[in-house]
DNA sequence: GTATGTGAACCACTTCACAGCA
DNA sequence: TGCTGTGAAGTGGTTCACATAC
């Protein structure tokens, strides 16, 4: 039985990772726990503890292999496959996630997208058209999705979520301002910037004493 | 000195604060710390313990005023007041935060927006004209800006942010791939979806259900 | 000499459980 | 009776510090 790995480290993963990947770009072929926290404000220990997790990466005396380090990284996160999506709600959200290039080259297809306005329905964006929400069991039901993006207003939401997960869906990004119920099989991931304004104006507010920097 | 009050209740108390708006949207009058945390998939004593960190707001055998609760927490967040944002970089992701709606209503006014882009700088996007990256510590020289929204390529983000400091800015809201460096006094919020949703594939990697989101 | 990998110590947050009050 | 507010207990994650390896 493998010991549980906490959320959090799982989440750092991909930041090293990222880091990785940038190091790599600069031609660099070793790097140290040290060096890697200092860049991403990360303590030594804490990446070498994470790491510890999946394996001994690392050579004492020297620090990590970059190429090494990120492809077993990619390995652990499956990074190193595609992932099929689709988007659900083509509005003003839905349309930008649609359009943002960012996705594919890190092996995240966005292969159908749905919305419930007639006035989308049917339009193409990039190689898409917009189906029908309504149709979307049927739409999904031949296939394998693994990540469901959530787009919708508030009120469609969790609906929308409720189809998804039914269509076997396992991971839902969602953009909604609503905190998703689902299966403990399913994984959520929310992305609000209001609630991340919402948050840091709590310090701005304390803060006001405090003189604005030379 | 007061109490330090952990910083991941601060980044709940926006989400208490949401639903509570919704409840008080639907004509709840009082809601218990019970109901609350049903709705939000948190535990009672969490929602309870969070807020003991600022008063005594509820009342014993009945629950909490929703609309009471609401104002407190709005106080207590800063959310009672507006506050001034600017959007540096204005390719896809930035033109989407600039019409983004979701800002204004919840008081973050967007009052200046920057690119390096000669193809971008001078249009107007709402009524805001696109001004040159260049000519931003000029520009801000003059005003208080709050939060600065960085969505530029991750090689300008951090002299750009960098510059965001230098004029004052105290908080960001990093959707650039990169891991910030600021100064103690300022707090940064990163939006990355990709890393969302790289974190989530490793669950997916495997059939195991591991421990459920929280 | 230098940097990893890792038990152990430490710290922070969460949950418990119950006194106290409406 | 029902639910809050909160010390105390429990849990989980981080940091320490050092044996180990290059």
């Amino acid at each position: 039985m493998p010991i549980e790995i906490p959320d959090v480290v799982i989440d750092r993963l991909p930041v090293y990772a990222r880091a990785l990947a940038s190091l790599d770009r600069q031609g660099r072929d070793v790097v140290s726990s040290q060096e890697l926290g200092a860049q991403l404000g990360v303590t030594p220990a804490q990446i070498r503890k994470d790491l510890s997790y999946f394996g001994r990466f690392g050579k004492q005396g020297r620090g990590y292999n970059v190429k090494r380090l990120l492809e077993e990284l990619h390995q652990i996160l499956g990074l190193d496959r595609k992932w099929r999506m689709v988007v659900v709600g083509v509005g003003q959200l839905g349309h930008a996630v649609l359009s943002y290039g960012g996705f594919a080259p890190q092996g995240f297809d966005i292969v159908e997208a749905f919305d419930a306005d007639a006035s989308v329905i049917g339009k193409q964006i990039g190689d898409l058209v917009v189906k029908p929400v309504a149709a979307m069991r049927e739409a999904l039901a031949g296939q394998h999705i693994d990540i469901g993006i959530v787009a919708t207003p508030a009120a469609a939401a969790q609906q929308v979520i409720d189809a998804l997960v039914e269509s076997g869906v396992r991971a839902i990004l969602n953009y909604a301002p609503i905190a998703a119920h689902v299966p403990r099989h399913v994984r959520v991931k929310d992305i609000d910037p209001v609630l991340s304004l919402q948050s840091m104006t709590f310090y701005l507010k304390s803060d006001l004493a405090h003189s604005p920097p030379k």
